[in-house]
RNA sequence: GGUCCGUUCAUCUAAGGGUUAGGAUUCAAGAUUUUCAUUCUUGCCAUAGGGGUUCGAAUCCCCUACGGACUACCA
Protein backbone atom coordinates (compact mmCIF):
# COMPACT_ATOMS: atom_id res chain seq x y z
CA UNK A 1 0.00 0.00 0.00
CA UNK A 2 0.87 3.51 -0.45
CA UNK A 3 0.72 6.13 1.14
CA UNK A 4 -1.36 8.19 -1.34
CA UNK A 5 -3.66 11.01 0.03
CA UNK A 6 -7.04 9.54 -0.21
CA UNK A 7 -9.50 10.72 -2.43
CA UNK A 8 -12.88 10.05 -3.41
CA UNK A 9 -15.71 11.78 -5.20
CA UNK A 10 -19.60 11.22 -5.61
CA UNK A 11 -20.18 11.98 -8.86
CA UNK A 12 -23.46 11.61 -9.99
CA UNK A 13 -25.52 12.65 -12.93
CA UNK A 14 -28.23 15.55 -13.19
CA UNK A 15 -31.08 13.06 -14.74
CA UNK A 16 -33.38 13.33 -11.57
CA UNK A 17 -33.92 13.79 -8.12
CA UNK A 18 -30.96 11.71 -6.21
CA UNK A 19 -32.47 7.89 -5.11
CA UNK A 20 -31.55 6.30 -1.54
CA UNK A 21 -29.47 4.17 -3.39
CA UNK A 22 -27.40 6.88 -4.31
CA UNK A 23 -27.42 8.79 -1.42
CA UNK A 24 -25.88 5.12 0.02
CA UNK A 25 -23.62 5.66 -1.97
CA UNK A 26 -22.35 8.76 -1.61
CA UNK A 27 -22.96 8.52 2.55
CA UNK A 28 -20.17 5.47 2.24
CA UNK A 29 -17.92 8.05 0.22
CA UNK A 30 -18.15 10.47 2.89
CA UNK A 31 -17.64 8.09 5.60
CA UNK A 32 -14.40 6.58 3.86
CA UNK A 33 -12.93 9.77 2.97
CA UNK A 34 -13.17 11.33 6.41
CA UNK A 35 -12.70 7.76 8.37
CA UNK A 36 -8.60 8.10 6.43
CA UNK A 37 -8.31 12.04 6.88
CA UNK A 38 -8.98 12.17 3.10
CA UNK A 39 -11.16 14.43 0.38
CA UNK A 40 -14.94 13.71 -0.62
CA UNK A 41 -15.47 15.65 -3.74
CA UNK A 42 -18.93 16.46 -5.64
CA UNK A 43 -18.63 16.11 -9.29
CA UNK A 44 -21.68 16.42 -11.28
CA UNK A 45 -21.51 14.21 -14.50
CA UNK A 46 -23.85 15.86 -16.89
CA UNK A 47 -22.15 14.76 -20.30
CA UNK A 48 -25.73 13.21 -21.40
CA UNK A 49 -27.68 16.25 -22.60
CA UNK A 50 -30.75 14.67 -23.69
CA UNK A 51 -31.68 13.47 -20.15
CA UNK A 52 -30.36 16.22 -17.99
CA UNK A 53 -33.03 18.00 -15.81
CA UNK A 54 -33.74 21.52 -15.01
CA UNK A 55 -32.98 21.51 -10.98
CA UNK A 56 -31.78 18.25 -10.32
CA UNK A 57 -28.41 19.23 -9.48
CA UNK A 58 -29.71 21.54 -6.99
CA UNK A 59 -31.97 18.85 -5.79
CA UNK A 60 -28.98 16.78 -5.18
CA UNK A 61 -26.80 19.33 -3.32
CA UNK A 62 -29.72 20.23 -1.20
CA UNK A 63 -29.99 16.41 -0.40
CA UNK A 64 -26.30 16.23 0.76
CA UNK A 65 -26.56 19.40 2.49
CA UNK A 66 -29.52 18.17 4.36
CA UNK A 67 -27.91 14.56 5.68
CA UNK A 68 -24.78 16.29 6.57
CA UNK A 69 -22.33 14.79 4.48
CA UNK A 70 -21.17 17.80 2.78
CA UNK A 71 -18.22 17.54 0.27
CA UNK A 72 -15.11 19.31 1.16
CA UNK A 73 -14.10 20.02 -2.64
CA UNK A 74 -16.08 20.68 -5.75
CA UNK A 75 -20.18 21.51 -5.92
CA UNK A 76 -21.06 22.56 -2.43
CA UNK A 77 -24.23 24.06 -0.60
CA UNK A 78 -24.70 27.20 -1.95
CA UNK A 79 -23.49 25.91 -5.53
CA UNK A 80 -20.32 27.45 -5.13
CA UNK A 81 -17.10 25.35 -6.00
CA UNK A 82 -14.35 25.01 -3.52
CA UNK A 83 -11.30 24.52 -5.60
CA UNK A 84 -8.17 21.97 -4.69
CA UNK A 85 -5.42 24.49 -5.14
CA UNK A 86 -3.44 21.73 -6.77
CA UNK A 87 -5.97 20.95 -9.52
CA UNK A 88 -5.84 23.99 -11.56
CA UNK A 89 -8.34 22.97 -13.73
CA UNK A 90 -11.07 23.64 -11.06
CA UNK A 91 -13.98 22.86 -12.32
CA UNK A 92 -16.06 19.97 -11.25
CA UNK A 93 -19.22 20.09 -13.51
CA UNK A 94 -18.66 17.85 -16.72
CA UNK A 95 -20.08 19.77 -19.32
CA UNK A 96 -17.65 22.61 -19.02
CA UNK A 97 -14.72 20.32 -19.14
CA UNK A 98 -15.18 19.42 -22.62
CA UNK A 99 -12.07 20.88 -24.40
CA UNK A 100 -10.08 18.83 -21.61
CA UNK A 101 -11.83 15.53 -22.80
CA UNK A 102 -11.47 16.61 -26.53
CA UNK A 103 -7.71 16.67 -26.43
CA UNK A 104 -7.43 13.40 -24.37
CA UNK A 105 -9.91 11.83 -26.74
CA UNK A 106 -7.42 12.58 -29.12
CA UNK A 107 -4.16 11.74 -28.18
CA UNK A 108 -6.06 7.87 -27.29
CA UNK A 109 -6.77 8.00 -31.17
CA UNK A 110 -2.85 9.38 -32.14
CA UNK A 111 -1.64 6.48 -29.74
CA UNK A 112 -4.00 3.71 -31.65
CA UNK A 113 -6.33 2.62 -28.84
CA UNK A 114 -9.39 4.72 -30.26
CA UNK A 115 -10.60 5.44 -34.02
CA UNK A 116 -13.39 7.49 -35.66
CA UNK A 117 -16.44 5.62 -36.87
CA UNK A 118 -18.95 6.95 -39.05
CA UNK A 119 -21.84 4.39 -39.23
CA UNK A 120 -25.43 6.10 -38.05
CA UNK A 121 -27.38 4.91 -35.75
CA UNK A 122 -30.27 3.19 -38.09
CA UNK A 123 -26.95 1.73 -39.90
CA UNK A 124 -26.22 0.18 -36.15
CA UNK A 125 -29.57 -0.75 -35.42
CA UNK A 126 -30.03 -2.32 -39.00
CA UNK A 127 -26.77 -4.46 -38.01
CA UNK A 128 -28.60 -5.47 -34.69
CA UNK A 129 -31.70 -6.60 -35.92
CA UNK A 130 -30.10 -8.38 -38.63
CA UNK A 131 -27.80 -10.40 -36.14
CA UNK A 132 -30.76 -11.00 -34.05
CA UNK A 133 -32.78 -12.20 -36.78
CA UNK A 134 -30.16 -14.65 -37.33
CA UNK A 135 -30.16 -15.90 -33.72
CA UNK A 136 -26.45 -13.98 -33.00
CA UNK A 137 -25.83 -11.44 -30.46
CA UNK A 138 -24.27 -8.05 -32.67
CA UNK A 139 -21.17 -6.87 -31.02
CA UNK A 140 -19.04 -3.89 -32.57
CA UNK A 141 -16.10 -5.04 -31.85
CA UNK A 142 -12.64 -6.75 -34.13
CA UNK A 143 -14.82 -8.77 -35.61
CA UNK A 144 -16.88 -6.03 -37.40
CA UNK A 145 -14.63 -2.88 -37.20
CA UNK A 146 -12.89 -3.91 -40.54
CA UNK A 147 -16.21 -3.93 -42.34
CA UNK A 148 -17.48 -0.41 -41.11
CA UNK A 149 -17.13 2.79 -41.83
CA UNK A 150 -14.04 3.47 -39.39
CA UNK A 151 -10.61 5.74 -39.14
CA UNK A 152 -8.80 2.57 -39.16
CA UNK A 153 -8.66 1.73 -42.84
CA UNK A 154 -8.53 4.89 -44.08
CA UNK A 155 -5.25 6.98 -45.16
CA UNK A 156 -4.64 10.43 -43.47
CA UNK A 157 -5.61 12.19 -46.29
CA UNK A 158 -9.18 9.89 -46.63
CA UNK A 159 -9.79 10.54 -42.84
CA UNK A 160 -9.44 14.59 -43.21
CA UNK A 161 -11.68 14.69 -45.94
CA UNK A 162 -14.15 12.46 -44.17
CA UNK A 163 -14.15 14.31 -41.27
CA UNK A 164 -14.69 18.00 -42.83
CA UNK A 165 -17.44 16.70 -45.30
CA UNK A 166 -19.10 14.41 -42.66
CA UNK A 167 -19.80 15.69 -39.03
CA UNK A 168 -21.21 13.00 -37.76
CA UNK A 169 -18.95 10.54 -36.46
CA UNK A 170 -17.89 8.95 -32.80
CA UNK A 171 -14.68 8.20 -31.10
CA UNK A 172 -14.97 4.39 -30.28
CA UNK A 173 -12.49 2.15 -28.06
CA UNK A 174 -10.53 0.04 -29.89
CA UNK A 175 -11.19 -3.20 -27.83
CA UNK A 176 -8.45 -6.26 -27.58
CA UNK A 177 -9.56 -9.00 -29.55
CA UNK A 178 -8.89 -11.79 -26.81
CA UNK A 179 -7.17 -10.63 -23.34
CA UNK A 180 -8.01 -11.65 -20.26
CA UNK A 181 -8.38 -8.77 -17.96
CA UNK A 182 -7.24 -9.11 -14.23
CA UNK A 183 -9.22 -6.76 -12.19
CA UNK A 184 -9.80 -6.36 -8.57
CA UNK A 185 -12.31 -4.85 -6.68
CA UNK A 186 -12.30 -4.18 -2.86
CA UNK A 187 -15.78 -5.76 -2.09
CA UNK A 188 -15.54 -8.48 -4.32
CA UNK A 189 -12.11 -9.59 -5.06
CA UNK A 190 -10.40 -10.82 -8.12
CA UNK A 191 -12.51 -10.68 -10.78
CA UNK A 192 -11.38 -12.03 -14.33
CA UNK A 193 -12.91 -11.12 -17.58
CA UNK A 194 -12.20 -11.56 -21.67
CA UNK A 195 -11.98 -9.09 -23.57
CA UNK A 196 -13.44 -11.26 -26.42
CA UNK A 197 -17.11 -10.57 -24.96
CA UNK A 198 -16.57 -6.76 -24.73
CA UNK A 199 -17.43 -4.25 -27.56
CA UNK A 200 -15.92 -1.32 -28.55
CA UNK A 201 -17.56 1.37 -26.57
CA UNK A 202 -18.46 4.93 -27.79
CA UNK A 203 -16.05 7.50 -25.95
CA UNK A 204 -17.42 10.49 -27.91
CA UNK A 205 -20.94 10.88 -28.88
CA UNK A 206 -21.80 12.82 -32.36
CA UNK A 207 -25.03 13.37 -31.19
CA UNK A 208 -23.96 16.07 -28.40
CA UNK A 209 -20.68 16.14 -29.22
CA UNK A 210 -19.57 14.99 -25.57
CA UNK A 211 -17.44 12.53 -24.47
CA UNK A 212 -19.44 9.53 -22.67
CA UNK A 213 -19.38 8.52 -18.65
CA UNK A 214 -16.52 6.44 -19.69
CA UNK A 215 -13.92 8.73 -21.17
CA UNK A 216 -14.69 11.54 -18.63
CA UNK A 217 -14.92 9.60 -15.76
CA UNK A 218 -11.21 8.08 -16.50
CA UNK A 219 -10.18 11.25 -16.99
CA UNK A 220 -11.73 12.92 -14.31
CA UNK A 221 -10.91 10.49 -12.04
CA UNK A 222 -7.10 10.88 -13.41
CA UNK A 223 -7.07 14.69 -12.85
CA UNK A 224 -8.64 14.63 -9.62
CA UNK A 225 -5.79 12.39 -8.10
CA UNK A 226 -9.01 10.17 -7.12
CA UNK A 227 -7.64 7.23 -5.01
CA UNK A 228 -10.46 5.48 -4.47
CA UNK A 229 -13.77 4.48 -6.56
CA UNK A 230 -16.80 4.03 -4.58
CA UNK A 231 -19.42 3.31 -6.63
CA UNK A 232 -22.71 1.11 -7.68
CA UNK A 233 -23.05 -2.47 -8.67
CA UNK A 234 -24.36 -1.34 -12.09
CA UNK A 235 -20.77 -0.28 -12.85
CA UNK A 236 -18.75 -3.34 -12.42
CA UNK A 237 -19.56 -4.97 -16.16
CA UNK A 238 -17.80 -1.05 -17.52
CA UNK A 239 -14.62 -2.36 -14.92
CA UNK A 240 -12.60 -3.96 -17.84
CA UNK A 241 -13.10 -0.69 -20.07
CA UNK A 242 -11.87 1.56 -17.61
CA UNK A 243 -8.63 -0.84 -16.62
CA UNK A 244 -7.79 -0.86 -20.15
CA UNK A 245 -8.51 2.62 -20.34
CA UNK A 246 -5.74 3.73 -17.67
CA UNK A 247 -3.65 1.36 -19.33
CA UNK A 248 -3.95 3.20 -23.10
CA UNK A 249 -3.52 6.58 -21.51
CA UNK A 250 -0.02 4.90 -19.44
CA UNK A 251 -1.94 5.97 -16.13
CA UNK A 252 -2.50 2.12 -14.58
CA UNK A 253 0.17 3.41 -11.62
CA UNK A 254 -2.42 5.75 -10.68
CA UNK A 255 -5.10 4.11 -11.15
CA UNK A 256 -7.82 4.02 -8.26
CA UNK A 257 -8.88 1.06 -6.37
CA UNK A 258 -12.46 0.12 -6.58
CA UNK A 259 -14.97 -0.96 -4.84
CA UNK A 260 -18.62 -1.77 -6.14
CA UNK A 261 -21.47 -1.52 -3.70
CA UNK A 262 -24.61 -3.84 -4.26
CA UNK A 263 -28.03 -2.33 -5.23
CA UNK A 264 -30.89 -1.52 -3.33
CA UNK A 265 -33.46 -4.06 -3.58
CA UNK A 266 -37.72 -4.00 -3.55
CA UNK A 267 -39.17 -4.51 -0.25
CA UNK A 268 -41.11 -7.01 -1.73
CA UNK A 269 -41.05 -9.22 -5.55
CA UNK A 270 -38.63 -8.75 -7.87
CA UNK A 271 -35.61 -6.37 -8.96
CA UNK A 272 -34.18 -3.28 -7.17
CA UNK A 273 -35.85 -0.63 -6.10
CA UNK A 274 -37.39 1.98 -7.80
CA UNK A 275 -39.73 5.15 -7.71
CA UNK A 276 -42.90 3.12 -8.52
CA UNK A 277 -42.31 1.00 -5.41
CA UNK A 278 -42.39 3.98 -3.16
CA UNK A 279 -45.97 5.13 -4.23
CA UNK A 280 -46.84 0.98 -4.06
CA UNK A 281 -45.95 0.53 -1.02
CA UNK A 282 -46.32 4.20 0.83
CA UNK A 283 -42.28 4.88 1.48
CA UNK A 284 -40.52 7.50 -0.13
CA UNK A 285 -37.48 6.35 -2.21
CA UNK A 286 -36.16 10.00 -2.60
CA UNK A 287 -34.64 12.02 0.28
CA UNK A 288 -36.70 14.78 -0.30
CA UNK A 289 -39.65 15.47 -2.07
CA UNK A 290 -39.65 16.21 -5.89
CA UNK A 291 -41.66 17.83 -8.48
CA UNK A 292 -40.90 16.34 -12.13
CA UNK A 293 -40.31 19.91 -14.48
CA UNK A 294 -41.82 18.65 -17.49
CA UNK A 295 -44.53 16.41 -16.17
CA UNK A 296 -45.40 18.18 -12.64
CA UNK A 297 -45.82 14.89 -10.94
CA UNK A 298 -45.07 14.90 -7.49
CA UNK A 299 -42.44 12.58 -5.43
CA UNK A 300 -43.03 12.39 -1.45
CA UNK A 301 -38.92 12.56 0.07
CA UNK A 302 -38.08 11.23 3.33
CA UNK A 303 -37.64 15.02 4.97
CA UNK A 304 -40.92 15.92 4.02
CA UNK A 305 -42.54 12.59 5.63
CA UNK A 306 -40.94 13.69 8.86
CA UNK A 307 -37.91 11.27 9.27
CA UNK A 308 -34.73 13.03 10.45
CA UNK A 309 -31.53 13.21 8.76
CA UNK A 310 -29.71 10.87 11.50
CA UNK A 311 -32.20 8.25 11.31
CA UNK A 312 -31.69 8.60 7.48
CA UNK A 313 -28.11 8.29 7.84
CA UNK A 314 -28.17 5.79 9.93
CA UNK A 315 -30.58 3.15 8.43
CA UNK A 316 -28.99 3.82 5.17
CA UNK A 317 -24.89 2.82 6.76
CA UNK A 318 -26.74 -0.64 8.12
CA UNK A 319 -28.19 -1.42 4.76
CA UNK A 320 -24.99 -3.06 3.19
CA UNK A 321 -22.23 -2.41 6.00
CA UNK A 322 -22.18 -3.46 10.01
CA UNK A 323 -19.75 -2.89 12.71
CA UNK A 324 -19.25 -5.80 13.50
CA UNK A 325 -20.52 -5.34 16.55
CA UNK A 326 -24.83 -5.20 17.68
CA UNK A 327 -24.34 -1.90 18.32
CA UNK A 328 -26.99 -0.58 15.66
CA UNK A 329 -27.38 3.29 16.40
CA UNK A 330 -24.67 5.76 15.44
CA UNK A 331 -24.04 8.77 15.05
CA UNK A 332 -22.19 10.81 11.77
CA UNK A 333 -19.18 11.11 13.71
CA UNK A 334 -19.55 7.50 15.04
CA UNK A 335 -20.05 5.87 11.69
CA UNK A 336 -16.81 7.74 10.92
CA UNK A 337 -15.19 6.13 13.46
CA UNK A 338 -16.95 2.54 12.63
CA UNK A 339 -16.39 2.19 8.95
CA UNK A 340 -14.44 0.27 7.00
CA UNK A 341 -15.02 -0.90 3.59
CA UNK A 342 -14.13 -4.56 3.93
CA UNK A 343 -17.65 -4.32 6.25
CA UNK A 344 -19.52 -3.90 3.27
CA UNK A 345 -22.05 -6.80 2.01
CA UNK A 346 -21.56 -7.95 -1.10
CA UNK A 347 -25.03 -8.97 -1.57
CA UNK A 348 -27.95 -6.86 -2.53
CA UNK A 349 -30.45 -5.09 0.15
CA UNK A 350 -33.84 -5.21 0.32
CA UNK A 351 -35.42 -2.05 1.55
CA UNK A 352 -37.09 -2.19 4.70
CA UNK A 353 -39.95 0.65 5.33
CA UNK A 354 -40.57 -0.69 9.06
CA UNK A 355 -36.74 -0.40 9.91
CA UNK A 356 -36.46 2.85 8.69
CA UNK A 357 -39.66 3.87 10.84
CA UNK A 358 -37.65 1.94 13.53
CA UNK A 359 -35.00 4.09 13.22
CA UNK A 360 -36.64 7.48 13.16
CA UNK A 361 -38.39 6.28 16.38
CA UNK A 362 -35.00 6.08 18.10
CA UNK A 363 -33.76 9.18 17.39
CA UNK A 364 -36.99 10.69 17.92
CA UNK A 365 -36.77 9.75 21.77
CA UNK A 366 -33.22 10.91 21.94
CA UNK A 367 -34.45 15.04 21.28
CA UNK A 368 -35.13 16.33 24.44
CA UNK A 369 -38.07 17.87 24.90
CA UNK A 370 -37.19 21.23 24.14
CA UNK A 371 -35.61 20.66 20.67
CA UNK A 372 -39.13 18.64 20.29
CA UNK A 373 -41.35 21.31 21.31
CA UNK A 374 -39.85 23.50 18.71
CA UNK A 375 -40.72 21.21 15.82
CA UNK A 376 -44.34 20.87 16.98
CA UNK A 377 -44.67 24.30 17.44
CA UNK A 378 -45.20 24.46 14.04
CA UNK A 379 -47.75 22.40 13.75
CA UNK A 380 -49.90 23.97 16.23
CA UNK A 381 -49.68 27.33 14.52
CA UNK A 382 -51.43 25.42 11.69
CA UNK A 383 -54.14 24.81 13.59
CA UNK A 384 -53.79 28.22 14.75
CA UNK A 385 -52.96 26.76 18.91
CA UNK A 386 -50.62 28.50 20.95
CA UNK A 387 -49.10 27.48 23.83
CA UNK A 388 -46.15 28.76 25.62
CA UNK A 389 -42.70 26.74 25.18
CA UNK A 390 -42.99 25.08 28.52
CA UNK A 391 -46.21 23.58 28.07
CA UNK A 392 -45.61 22.63 24.77
CA UNK A 393 -42.13 20.59 26.12
CA UNK A 394 -43.76 19.18 28.75
CA UNK A 395 -46.65 17.54 26.33
CA UNK A 396 -43.80 16.31 24.11
CA UNK A 397 -42.35 14.48 27.18
CA UNK A 398 -45.35 12.59 27.80
CA UNK A 399 -46.02 11.52 24.49
CA UNK A 400 -42.29 10.87 22.53
CA UNK A 401 -42.67 7.16 23.44
CA UNK A 402 -45.58 7.07 21.54
CA UNK A 403 -45.21 7.75 18.29
CA UNK A 404 -42.64 7.55 15.10
CA UNK A 405 -43.03 11.18 14.07
CA UNK A 406 -43.50 14.92 14.89
CA UNK A 407 -46.50 14.72 12.75
CA UNK A 408 -47.93 11.93 14.94
CA UNK A 409 -47.88 14.58 17.48
CA UNK A 410 -51.03 15.75 17.51
CA UNK A 411 -52.83 12.62 17.34
CA UNK A 412 -51.85 11.53 20.39
CA UNK A 413 -51.75 14.82 22.25
CA UNK A 414 -54.46 16.74 21.11
CA UNK A 415 -56.72 17.09 24.67
CA UNK A 416 -53.74 18.69 25.95
CA UNK A 417 -55.20 21.53 23.52
CA UNK A 418 -58.97 20.90 23.58
CA UNK A 419 -61.40 19.12 24.98
CA UNK A 420 -62.36 15.74 23.55
CA UNK A 421 -65.30 16.61 20.56
CA UNK A 422 -65.73 12.48 19.93
CA UNK A 423 -65.05 9.75 22.49
CA UNK A 424 -63.89 6.46 21.56
CA UNK A 425 -67.19 4.13 20.89
CA UNK A 426 -65.39 0.86 21.97
CA UNK A 427 -63.64 2.33 25.07
CA UNK A 428 -67.09 3.89 26.07
CA UNK A 429 -68.81 0.60 25.33
CA UNK A 430 -65.70 -1.14 27.79
CA UNK A 431 -65.69 1.12 30.67
CA UNK A 432 -68.70 3.30 30.41
CA UNK A 433 -71.30 1.33 32.43
CA UNK A 434 -74.93 2.24 34.19
CA UNK A 435 -73.54 3.33 37.19
CA UNK A 436 -70.52 5.51 35.74
CA UNK A 437 -72.62 9.00 35.63
CA UNK A 438 -72.89 8.70 39.36
CA UNK A 439 -69.20 8.18 39.87
CA UNK A 440 -68.26 10.54 37.74
CA UNK A 441 -70.57 13.06 39.43
CA UNK A 442 -69.18 12.53 43.12
CA UNK A 443 -65.44 12.80 41.16
CA UNK A 444 -66.96 16.21 39.97
CA UNK A 445 -67.63 17.07 43.60
CA UNK A 446 -64.64 15.60 45.25
CA UNK A 447 -62.13 17.43 42.69
CA UNK A 448 -64.17 20.59 43.06
CA UNK A 449 -62.75 20.87 47.11
CA UNK A 450 -59.70 20.43 46.14
CA UNK A 451 -57.20 23.52 45.19
CA UNK A 452 -53.76 22.15 44.96
CA UNK A 453 -54.16 20.37 41.52
CA UNK A 454 -50.37 18.77 41.85
CA UNK A 455 -50.35 15.57 40.37
CA UNK A 456 -49.17 14.33 43.95
CA UNK A 457 -52.25 15.99 45.77
CA UNK A 458 -55.12 15.26 43.08
CA UNK A 459 -53.75 11.50 43.28
CA UNK A 460 -53.62 11.23 46.77
CA UNK A 461 -56.84 12.57 47.06
CA UNK A 462 -59.00 9.93 44.33
CA UNK A 463 -57.18 7.18 45.72
CA UNK A 464 -58.84 7.34 49.33
CA UNK A 465 -62.13 8.18 48.01
CA UNK A 466 -61.51 5.14 45.77
CA UNK A 467 -60.47 2.85 48.46
CA UNK A 468 -63.38 4.26 51.19
CA UNK A 469 -66.07 3.46 48.77
CA UNK A 470 -64.63 0.57 47.23
CA UNK A 471 -65.21 1.52 43.38
CA UNK A 472 -61.78 -0.67 42.22
CA UNK A 473 -59.26 1.76 40.51
CA UNK A 474 -59.91 0.57 36.86
CA UNK A 475 -63.95 1.61 36.46
CA UNK A 476 -63.14 4.97 38.18
CA UNK A 477 -60.16 6.20 36.34
CA UNK A 478 -60.59 4.54 32.78
CA UNK A 479 -64.29 6.32 32.94
CA UNK A 480 -62.41 9.62 34.37
CA UNK A 481 -59.79 8.87 31.34
CA UNK A 482 -62.82 9.22 28.51
CA UNK A 483 -63.82 11.99 30.37
CA UNK A 484 -60.94 14.32 29.61
CA UNK A 485 -59.12 12.85 26.61
CA UNK A 486 -61.96 10.99 24.98
CA UNK A 487 -60.03 7.39 24.57
CA UNK A 488 -58.16 4.87 26.18
CA UNK A 489 -55.00 6.68 25.95
CA UNK A 490 -52.04 8.72 27.18
CA UNK A 491 -49.89 9.10 30.27
CA UNK A 492 -50.69 9.32 34.25
CA UNK A 493 -54.35 10.99 34.83
CA UNK A 494 -53.06 13.08 37.51
CA UNK A 495 -50.25 14.64 34.90
CA UNK A 496 -52.87 15.57 32.69
CA UNK A 497 -55.10 17.04 34.73
CA UNK A 498 -52.16 18.95 36.38
CA UNK A 499 -51.52 20.04 33.04
CA UNK A 500 -54.93 21.51 32.01
CA UNK A 501 -56.24 22.89 35.63
CA UNK A 502 -58.94 22.50 37.78
CA UNK A 503 -61.35 24.76 35.58
CA UNK A 504 -60.70 22.23 32.20
CA UNK A 505 -60.59 18.81 34.01
CA UNK A 506 -63.78 19.77 35.88
CA UNK A 507 -65.33 21.18 32.21
CA UNK A 508 -64.50 17.99 30.99
CA UNK A 509 -66.10 15.71 33.75
CA UNK A 510 -69.49 17.95 33.81
CA UNK A 511 -69.24 17.37 29.99
CA UNK A 512 -70.47 13.63 30.21
CA UNK A 513 -72.51 14.08 33.30
C1' G B 1 -29.17 -15.32 -25.43
C1' G B 2 -24.09 -13.62 -23.65
C1' U B 3 -20.82 -11.57 -19.68
C1' C B 4 -20.11 -10.50 -14.70
C1' C B 5 -21.81 -10.38 -9.54
C1' G B 6 -24.51 -12.59 -5.71
C1' U B 7 -27.46 -16.52 -2.30
C1' U B 8 -27.77 -17.51 6.36
C1' C B 9 -34.77 -16.59 9.82
C1' A B 10 -40.35 -12.84 6.27
C1' U B 11 -36.50 -8.45 6.29
C1' C B 12 -31.35 -6.21 7.64
C1' U B 13 -27.33 -8.96 9.24
C1' A B 14 -23.22 -11.83 12.79
C1' A B 15 -20.40 -16.30 12.92
C1' G B 16 -13.02 -14.96 8.38
C1' G B 17 -13.08 -24.84 9.23
C1' G B 18 -14.96 -26.68 15.61
C1' U B 19 -21.12 -22.11 18.87
C1' U B 20 -27.45 -25.25 21.25
C1' A B 21 -25.99 -20.77 13.98
C1' G B 22 -26.05 -14.81 17.56
C1' G B 23 -28.44 -9.82 17.30
C1' A B 24 -32.09 -6.28 15.25
C1' U B 25 -36.92 -5.25 12.71
C1' U B 26 -41.75 -7.44 11.91
C1' C B 27 -45.31 -10.83 13.99
C1' A B 28 -47.36 -13.62 18.38
C1' A B 29 -47.82 -14.51 23.74
C1' G B 30 -47.03 -12.96 28.75
C1' A B 31 -45.50 -9.46 32.81
C1' U B 32 -45.82 -4.25 34.34
C1' U B 33 -49.37 0.13 33.93
C1' U B 34 -55.82 3.41 35.77
C1' U B 35 -55.58 3.23 29.52
C1' C B 36 -52.32 3.55 25.30
C1' A B 37 -47.36 3.53 24.48
C1' U B 38 -42.76 2.43 26.67
C1' U B 39 -40.00 -1.27 29.24
C1' C B 40 -39.04 -6.41 30.38
C1' U B 41 -39.58 -11.79 29.43
C1' U B 42 -40.72 -15.54 26.06
C1' G B 43 -41.98 -17.61 21.41
C1' C B 44 -42.03 -18.33 15.89
C1' C B 45 -38.51 -18.34 12.05
C1' A B 46 -32.59 -19.48 8.37
C1' U B 47 -27.30 -21.72 6.26
C1' A B 48 -31.13 -22.67 -1.80
C1' G B 49 -30.20 -28.03 -3.63
C1' G B 50 -26.58 -31.76 -4.89
C1' G B 51 -21.68 -33.44 -4.99
C1' G B 52 -16.72 -33.21 -3.21
C1' U B 53 -12.12 -31.69 0.25
C1' U B 54 -11.67 -32.52 5.73
C1' C B 55 -11.56 -35.93 11.89
C1' G B 56 -14.92 -31.73 11.34
C1' A B 57 -18.07 -27.14 6.30
C1' A B 58 -22.79 -21.73 6.72
C1' U B 59 -17.46 -21.00 5.97
C1' C B 60 -12.97 -24.04 0.85
C1' C B 61 -13.86 -26.33 -4.40
C1' C B 62 -17.34 -28.00 -8.39
C1' C B 63 -22.26 -28.47 -10.56
C1' U B 64 -27.40 -27.07 -10.56
C1' A B 65 -31.22 -23.74 -9.26
C1' C B 66 -32.64 -18.99 -8.15
C1' G B 67 -31.83 -13.61 -7.82
C1' G B 68 -29.38 -9.13 -9.61
C1' A B 69 -26.62 -5.91 -12.89
C1' C B 70 -24.85 -5.00 -17.65
C1' U B 71 -25.37 -6.00 -22.82
C1' A B 72 -27.19 2.54 -25.90
C1' C B 73 -23.83 7.87 -29.64
C1' C B 74 -27.58 6.75 -20.74
C1' A B 75 -25.15 7.35 -16.59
Amino acid sequence: MTTRKIRVRFAPSPTGPLHIGGLRTALYNYLFARKHGGDFLLRIEDTDSARFVPGAEEYIIEALNWCGITPNEGLTSDGQVLTDPTNPEGCYRQSARKAIYCKYAEQLIASGHAYYAFDTAEELDALRKAAEAKGETFIYNHSIRENLQTSLKMTEVELCERLKTNSHWVVRFKMPANREVCMHDLIRGDIKVNTATLDDKVLWKAVDELPTYHLANIVDDRLMNISHVIRGEEWLPSLPLHYLLYEAFGWSDTQPEFAHLSLLLKPDGKGKLSKRDGDRLGFPVFPLAWQDPVTGECSRGYREDGYFPEAMINLLALLGWNPGTEQELFSLDELVQHFSLDRVVKSGARFNPDKAKWFNQQYLREKDNEALACLYQTELEKRSIVYDEKYVAKVCGFIKERVNFVHEFWEQSAYFFEAPKTYDEKAMQKYWKAETSAIMQELYQLLDKVDDFSPEKTEAVVHQWIVDKAYGMGAVMNAFRLCVVGASKGPGMFEIITMLGKKETLQRIKAML
